[in-house]
DNA sequence: AAAAATTGTTAACCTATGTTAACGGAAGTT
DNA sequence: AACTTCCGTTAACATAGGTTAACAATTTTT
């Protein structure tokens, strides 16, 4: 259960075999069933979930109801609401399992002590924080510059795992168009070609 | 023109006097000028800015030659392409100066060797990189499940500095929108009041 | 096996936003 | 002061994407 999580630090940072036993100690495992909630909105994000096995989604509700896909995350991933885990301030987004799961949660006192106690830890986290920003800033760039079709496409590039394993509707709504529009958008691109 | 970096420093770590003074080393200031470029796109992004006087954006631009404000910095913030300067990778980004400004650089080695010296710095990155990504997440979910009045409406509340220095174009720009929407949605508020 | 819920598709219609173009005022340059 | 560029607004028209609703296919639950 822990094989991926530690693959997934050493790409970034060397850390002997007795840190990775000490940094262990700090996580607890969690299995969660397809569909179970690890947060709901107004809740707080008390842990930073690592997924070890299955897929989850970060996602908020809108006034008519309407959910909107913020994140995925599957094996290997990180995934929270960092804002409520780093301020204690409620959620404004839920986090639900698409598919049975395995996860690692660090809470938010083990992820502070964890980062004091081995600085190889904090390093791995700024790196992995850095890596995110990058992917965040690049998906912020796509939103406000580029025609839905041509993000669908680059979705089905960047993420091909994903594409096998969630629902078309779900694509749509992370790339921020309804079902309709997706299915619309695909039997153009079938035309196409 | 160091004063307002160690503030930024001191919200989240503290300092000694000598240990900022060390800090200070690694920094290089450099003077821009309005419209003045620190970064090209398909240059590699050497350093990370900070910004001790002035405003500058981060915008990308797309095949019809329009350009996407991907974000703005004023005093006290931080700007930089994070992919290319991680990386190494040409950037897909440029930065310019909006207002005349004065920014400290700190390279990619002196990011590293600093970081490495002053362990308190390195948790000062990661912090700001944990507000940094709650800030992106927070606009994706807007982007995705907001329409661009309340986006507009959200952006006065959220940045009513960057507001009284930008031009409504580049807010436009920075919102996903065209100017000339900007403009409707403007008077369509005025005539709702 | 039957019933219920989920998913993807399609179509008709609607609306927000983009496109193009023109205008006037403000700001910057010579 | 004259000239030019930038900026915000408006309007007519075009289009991408949203809305609603129906239907079939699939999956899940009973």
């Amino acid at each position: 259960m822990y094989t991926i999580l530690q693959e997934q630090i050493l790409k970034r940072v060397k850390l002997t075999k007795e840190e990775f036993a000490l940094a262990k100690t700090y996580f607890i495992p969690k299995k969660v069933r397809k569909r179970q909630f690890i947060l709901q909105e107004g809740e707080i994000c008390k842990s930073l979930a690592f997924i070890s096995k299955g897929c989850l989604r970060n996602y908020s509700v809108d006034d008519k109801g309407e959910e909107h896909i913020i994140r995925f995350g599957i094996e290997g991933w990180w995934i929270s609401d960092l804002h409520s885990f780093t301020t204690g301030s409620p959620s404004m987004s839920s986090i639900d399992a698409i598919e049975d799961s395995e996860l690692l949660l660090l809470e938010k006192s083990s992820y502070d002590k964890l980062c004091a106690a081995i600085p190889k830890i904090e390093h791995y986290f700024r790196i992995l924080l850095e890596n995110t920003n990058s992917a965040a800033m690049k998906r912020i760039s796509d939103l406000i510059s580029v025609p839905a079709e041509e993000r669908y496409l680059n979705f089905l590039k960047t993420y091909p795992e994903i594409t096998q394993r969630v629902p078309q509707s779900q694509i749509a709504s992370f790339l921020g168009i309804t079902p309709q529009s997706l299915s619309r958008i695909r039997k153009d691109l079938a035309e196409k070609k």
